[in-house]
DNA sequence: GAACAACTGAACAGATCTAAACAATGCTGA
DNA sequence: TCAGCATTGTTTAGATCTGTTCAGTTGTTC
């Protein structure tokens, strides 16, 4: 491998995960960790990265669309200040757009925001314009943002509904009617195939959980419970990985082993509350491991386990589902990752490919999957 | 090979990898680093890439193009790029490809040869070489050809195997051993996610029977026969399709409904007896349409129905899944035309992402579902 | 705050890459 | 046929990069 594609690899890395760890990163690549670390220190030369203690954190991207996305960890060491302005690249400057792409996500709180960055990469990298508008899970809303977009006249949509179904959104119509292509995003257009001519890209969450749980089943755990928030539209998918993985292995699903934190907007100690009452119920049934839908359900239910003077993972292992803050917990989670930078990147690229003459890629209607990835931390290992 | 063309070769890897490694390039062309180095040199003299150590990068295109650089019509040898020098080049001498990728597939004589010309297309568009075998549906001489591609050193593999699952299948030990990247065309890697590093690219069969089934009911009819060959890997997906389309308008499946052709490759008569006693069964049931899994089938249907002197389609409505054959008829089918080709041509380009560097595209494994289309002809109206 | 683990960077050795110089090859035109 | 020229391969010294070791630093835990 060429020493540029290497350091490509760093900068992508830090592109998509927002953070590099050097011992990591050198061995997966297969390198020396010194080679890693004088690469970071050209590259944070150049301006390009900030190195923190063991690894690298992404530098804010001089990008189009004014999203402060920093790693929340960020903060570190001060003793490293960023070389006086680096070189920062000209690149497409005051470009006209070759296109303007509307994208409208339920959240620019949690989860979407790493959807958005794919986003805008993929938007910086095709030369073309995003707009964006956040619904804030609000049906009405999503509809007013749709409509405005349109009007607007853009020539493309990413969309992400805030229910898992777009079969009875009102926002379909709109969709239905309209005269650009359209990306659905981390949503399923099974049921409205014949409705609207759209295409997808989604997160695969049934695979998530599967792997979530291939690990756990590996290590040796065979009580493991799930739980999930049931107000999101990930849930079902994550439960029927989670079935399916254990009958491969030949075990049933219990209703023991499966919990339901009903309401996601409530008070901080609503929620303990609910988790403190699911981890009875574990306990209870002897379960040795879990895997707990959404970061912060899961960061609350590892402080719940060590409040209670549960060792993890000695006495109890967990998964967390989404990797948005998994790793900032006093024991930093295993947390299945969904590819939510690589889901907006690619509903980008589909989306321009359709506008204008479908130049290039086939032109059968679309849907992907991609596959989510597991990050191993300590409360699974050692 | 003249000298113009190993720059043209040199170009063309910048172009689709983004970056060459001057010993691993000198080698497969099998000249000296040295001349390679002299070009290199030459080519940065006139901007058109960028040396480092070791090799060297892309430059940034002016255009803001980016990514695709293939022309969909370019079949033949598109030179648009046209060179500073005045000289023609004579058509592509005994240019090295890139990269070799293989391809097994169950059948060259049905089917499968519009998935292979997909993948031709798109080899000859990327420039890289395309090795095929068939398999005949044969497990054991599948397993020799993989066994054969991998070993005689290509870079990629696309595999459609004979049955739908390949949970149980002997080659697939080949291909998690294989340190090449692998699609699979037009199979489920569903069950075998965790066993191999594995993508997909398939034709959503459920959809296509969805769509036939709406185009009936919207033609008004109620009753709809499903004929499918028992032995496809398709049929499964094509009934799932068939039951949701008729769920949604709140029909239920009915055995009365539903036949299997059980034997494919019995002879002519065998199954002309098969179809007439579906018929029976489907006139004794007062149904109006079919869905016939299978151009062939569905030929040797409309056949004998005209022999019964039933119209089509004023007593009967007939729909071909496949439309391989279907517009050849007395009377031409309607048919659902699986997106063949592409899945050939996004199968290639999605395995060629992966081979060497990992530039460009998005890390996380994909399947792909292309959505068939619906090829109206006179056995549905008028 | 002491013990411990993990990380960092200097220094050196070895591997790899580069380019100059020269030799070998093959084509061109007299 | 042969000199002249362009292109390519080989050799070699020096430049650059990479891995290892090790002492010192930073962060964590108790």
């Amino acid at each position: 491998m060429l020493t540029e594609d290497r350091r490509g690899l760093i900068l992508r890395e830090l592109r998509l995960r927002g953070s590099l760890n050097v011992a990591e990163f050198a061995q997966r690549m297969g390198i020396s960790g010194m080679t890693v670390r004088r690469d970071l220190a050209l590259l944070e030369e150049q301006g390009r990265l900030q190195r923190v203690h063991g690894g690298a954190v992404a530098n804010p991207e001089p990008g189009p669309a004014g999203i402060d996305h920093r790693s929340p960890a960020g903060a570190a060491g001060g003793h490293r200040a960023p070389l006086p302005a680096g070189r920062v690249r000209p690149a497409s400057t005051t470009q006209v757009p070759l296109a303007t792409i509307g994208m409208v996500m339920p959240s620019a709180a949690y989860y979407f925001p790493t959807v958005i960055r794919g986003a805008e990469a993929a938007a910086r990298d095709l030369g073309v314009r995003l707009v964006l508008g956040v619904s804030n899970y609000s049906a009405t809303e999503e509809h007013r943002q749709i409509e405005r977009l349109l009007a607007s006249g853009v020539d493309g949509l990413l969309v992400t509904t805030s229910a898992e179904s777009l079969a009875d959104n009102p926002a379909l119509e709109l969709l239905a009617a309209a005269e650009v292509p359209i990306v659905i995003a981390e949503r399923s257009i099974d049921d409205v195939v014949d409705r609207a001519r759209l295409e997808s890209v989604r997160s695969d969450h049934v695979r998530g959980a599967e792997i979530a749980m291939n690990h756990l089943l590996d290590l040796g755990h065979q009580r493991i419970a799930l739980c999930l928030r049931e107000s999101s539209p990930t849930a079902s998918r994550v439960r029927e990985g989670y079935r399916i993985a254990l009958g491969r292995v030949g075990l049933m699903p219990d209703p023991t082993m499966d919990y339901a934190i009903t309401d996601a907007r409530s008070a901080p100690e609503v929620l303990r509350g609910q988790i403190e009452k699911i981890l009875d119920g574990i306990m209870d049934a002897g379960l040795t491991a879990a895997i707990v839908h959404n970061d912060e359900d899961a960061l609350m239910f590892a402080d719940c386990c060590l409040a209670r003077g549960i060792r993890i993972p000695e006495d109890f292992a967990l998964v967390a589902y989404d990797d948005e803050i998994a790793s900032l917990g006093a024991v930093p989670l295993t947390a299945v990752a969904p590819p939510k930078y690589d889901v907006g990147y690619q509903a980008l690229q589909m989306c321009l490919n359709r506008v204008g003459s479908w130049r290039g890629t086939s032109a059968a209607l679309q849907q992907v999957s991609l596959s989510p990835t597991l990050v191993v931390r300590s409360s699974t290992v050692r």
